[in-house]
DNA sequence: TGGAACTTTTAGACTAAACTAAATCTCTCT
DNA sequence: AGAGAGATTTAGTTTAGTCTAAAAGTTCCA
């Protein structure tokens, strides 16, 4: 059985490695909010235990183990965070510090019922991909709306990492997930997008285009 | 912030002191599968934070302030053992343990919105009250099923603590928390009942009328 | 190519929560 | 009253997970 930190080192891991590249002890560190020293003191220990490639001095990767590891902890914050908000009515923005918690409870069936409860839900309410049992991860069709042209539509499916106040522009716009956005207009000097959704029409900064992310149907 | 262990020490406390009486250190290390060096350990740290009266030697009891934490703990396991049954349909027997995970979840929002979501129900699936978010209590009219007489009526609330093993076995005698008994006939050589229950005509043995727990309606 | 700057590891310390073994207290019974 | 049994506390150890400070490795540029 892992420990709860065990489970977060390895979570942030999986969030930090792109494409098979390594992660720095620095990068980590600075993502949990901990010293690197203590960082490097779970990684042996993560090493001990196989879940992750470390070698001194030259970064560390998830081992297939690991990673498995990694994406049933993912797969657990975010059935609960959909859990949070499609049953008790939170909204997007409360609901992390939450799941971060609630991850890390130990029962293989809790999930599993959970999982059917909320119907097996494929995104969670940030739009993004929930792993199934075996850590299998549904890839989407998605773009940033900076990337279509006018006349385009799509539908949103969530924001860029590290922009929860984008969700919170959103929220208070009263755009959810799933909404139908079409592309009116691109004003070419700034960048400004002209949208319409649900029958309003709406100006988008540059920068809110930048992190809005869309799954388009061609 | 209380931790998990200085939580699951004061609802150990809860559930050993009867009215107003201290509890030995030996009974709570008993209780939690602990050595009593440990528990006095955890007792000062208790004392310290003013949620225990301990005075060496002398055993401990709850203050004002621990029994209202403890309440709140008790009040969460139940809610999510609640959940768990009616939600995720969970059997009876299977909860407790991750309640006993569940119930550490800092959120009091999440735990309102639990109750809402749940419709602010008044006993666990176990037919233990969950005291409200004031710590409040409300007390039930139960009795053992052994003190009704011929042509009593009662709604099966639950069981005595400690006796799970009856719980599996109205599981599979299909009888379910809320169902109506009526006591048919006693037999006064061995103390057997006999009960109608779900219009079933069943006979219960004296351990087991020791243990079943009634409302009773005058 | 040799340092300075940065990154990473090592060494040592601390806290929480457990344990074992030994000391101390209390209670009861003769 | 005193002794023994049992309960409880104290003292010292362990493990996990964190930290600070110092040592060691790596990078990169003048
Ligand atoms: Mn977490
Ligand atoms: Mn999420
Ligand atoms: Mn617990
Ligand atoms: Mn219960």
């Amino acid at each position: 059985m892992n420990s709860q930190s065990e489970e977060d080192y390895l979570k942030a891991l999986y969030h930090l490695q792109t494409e098979s590249n390594s992660v720095s002890t620095n990068s980590i560190a600075n993502y949990l909010k901990m010293k690197p020293s203590s960082v490097t003191d779970m990684l042996k220990k993560l090493a001990e235990k196989n879940y992750v490639n470390y070698q001194k001095y030259k970064g560390t990767s998830l081992s297939k183990k690991g990673k498995l590891v990694a994406l049933q902890i993912i797969r657990k914050h975010r059935l609960w965070e959909t859990f949070l908000v499609e049953k008790l009515d939170f909204g997007w923005g409360q609901v992390h510090l939450i799941a971060e918690q609630l991850e890390h409870i130990k029962s293989e069936e809790l999930i599993e019922k959970l999982d059917v409860f909320l119907g097996n839900p494929k995104y969670d309410p940030h739009g993004d991909p929930i792993p199934n049992k075996k850590g299998r991860i549904e890839k989407m069709n998605q773009k940033l709306l900076v990337e279509l042209h006018q006349n385009q539509k799509g539908i949103i499916t969530g924001v860029k990492r590290g922009t929860a106040s984008l969700l919170s522009y959103l929220d208070k716009e009263n755009i959810k997930l799933g909404d139908s956005v079409k592309v009116l207009e691109v004003i070419e000097f700034d960048g400004t997008f002209i949208v319409e959704i649900n029958k309003r029409k709406l100006t988008f900064s540059e920068k809110i285009c930048q992190n809005l992310l869309l799954e388009t149907y061609d």
